[in-house]
DNA sequence: GCCGTTATGTGCGCCACCGAACATACCAGA
DNA sequence: TCTGGTATGTTCGGTGGCGCACATAACGGC
């Protein structure tokens, strides 16, 4: 193959740069601007390298995150180490929900899947805010409702669906979370996250590669075709999407 | 076969049965007594048919429902007809979340999978007292943190068990939400629940039969050994209920 | 430019579940 | 007591994904 040569992730994302706009957080930026304005100065900016986990099963949260440029995965991993991702979370969204929902904790991991960046508030202060109950109480509400949809789809995609339809759902979904078409991540991890042998996808990738849909090269995934990706995914995706665009009106992109 | 004969659903669950006590939901009984007091001339007492559906994916809810007796499943229906259960509930929780979290809707549908009776409350009473915020928010949000481990570990398992243990979870989170062992279901309706053929449940429930841990007889279960169907089961279950046992004491039975 | 490491591709037997067609057994009502 | 519907049991070929053992290939540090 004569591709051009593709940097690796550290070349490419930058994790020292600088700190950008928090607003690049679709939820943050939907906050009412008197909220916005008091949570600003405790929004301490973060950089999320790959791998990092954010919260650990059964873990005390001392923060939320509100990732910006990087996607992390809500993981659970099973007692013999099997793992299986049961949603994933971009800049549309918040990570910790359990800590305003109030169970503090939650039997699943959160992962960054993506390296990128974010923000992050402390848990008692992200506590109080919501206790003021209003609209950041319903913005957060609806929010989680819309990350409940996506948890069902996983559910019935796990059930019904082949490797190939959920390769292409994943795909979508993590690409509406990012910005760009490129997607820095092996076959080894998207394996981790959908819960299957890392040779299977080796395999999904090559026949979505041989129809021209992706590009696939050590790491770094290429979505060429977004539209034939769709109609190839089930109907788990539309679904999802449908359902944040209904709850969350212009938080996801594309 | 000689086993006593079973009489059918109709007689021995009788809906026509006088009102019950509503505290024998959960949710209602954990109320302070204040709220409780109020709710109380608003609580309509419902009997609830065997594939009753409560609301229709995409519908809009006229009421919460708090099964007292009978047992709800909060299933997906895909365009090919095909289905898969994303959750169960009884008498320690409410149908219908999405009405508090703002959402008003849901992808998925809810059906009575267990004759029996509950009590509803419409609409905008239960978002009127949902959104004065206190004690009441808190017990329905940490019930629904408790809803969404139950889905979690539904995509997990969907994802990594076999039908065996499955089936044993399945029987294990429908038992726990009601009284006594015996179970009226149809092989064929569990196949809806957890996405499977008919005959694979036949199988599997053969199985179980034959190691004692379960008598089958034309829609109709008994648990023999609930340890031994335990021990067989997959850890999801226990991961549920040890998450509900902590997130809302004292409300499962069992 | 070499070499260990990491990422991807391939082959093989295996098994759980599928889809379909069919056989039996039980129940309910005429 | 017959009869039609409903619930359950059985069989068989097909297939998607698994587990394992390797082969290859690209990268990156020296």
């Amino acid at each position: 193959m004569t591709e051009t040569p593709i940097p690796n992730i550290a070349k490419r994302i930058d994790l020292s740069e600088t700190p950008h706009d928090p607003k690049r957080n679709q939820l943050l930026a939907a906050l009412p601007e008197a909220e916005y304005q008091r949570w600003l100065p405790h929004l301490e900016w973060v950089g999320m390298p790959l791998g990092q986990v954010l919260y650990e099963a059964g873990g005390t949260l001392a923060h939320v995150y509100f990732p910006t440029t990087a996607i992390i995965s809500l993981l659970y991993v099973m007692e013999n180490g099997a793992s299986a991702e049961i949603a994933i979370v971009g800049n549309e969204g918040i990570v910790g929900i359990s800590l305003f929902m109030g169970g503090e904790s939650t039997p699943s991991r959160a992962v960054v899947q993506s390296a990128g960046q974010g923000f992050r508030l402390k848990a008692n202060i992200m506590k109080d805010e919501f206790n003021r109950a209003g609209l950041v109480l319903h913005l957060l509400l609806r929010y989680t409702q819309a990350l409940i949809t996506q948890m069902t789809q996983t559910a019935v995609c796990n059930r019904h669906h082949t490797l190939d339809q959920q390769l292409c759902r994943w795909l979508l979904l993590s690409l509406d979370r990012l910005q760009g078409a490129e997607l820095a991540m092996t076959q080894e991890l998207i394996a981790n996250m959908l819960g299957v042998r890392r040779e299977s996808v080796t395999e999904a990738a090559l026949k979505l590669q041989e129809v021209g849909l992706i590009r696939y090269a050590r790491g770094h995934i290429t979505v060429l075709d977004r539209d034939r990706l769709q109609e190839r995914s089930c109907e788990c995706y539309a679904v999802v999407k449908k359902e944040y665009d209904r709850l969350l009106p212009g938080t996801l992109a594309a």
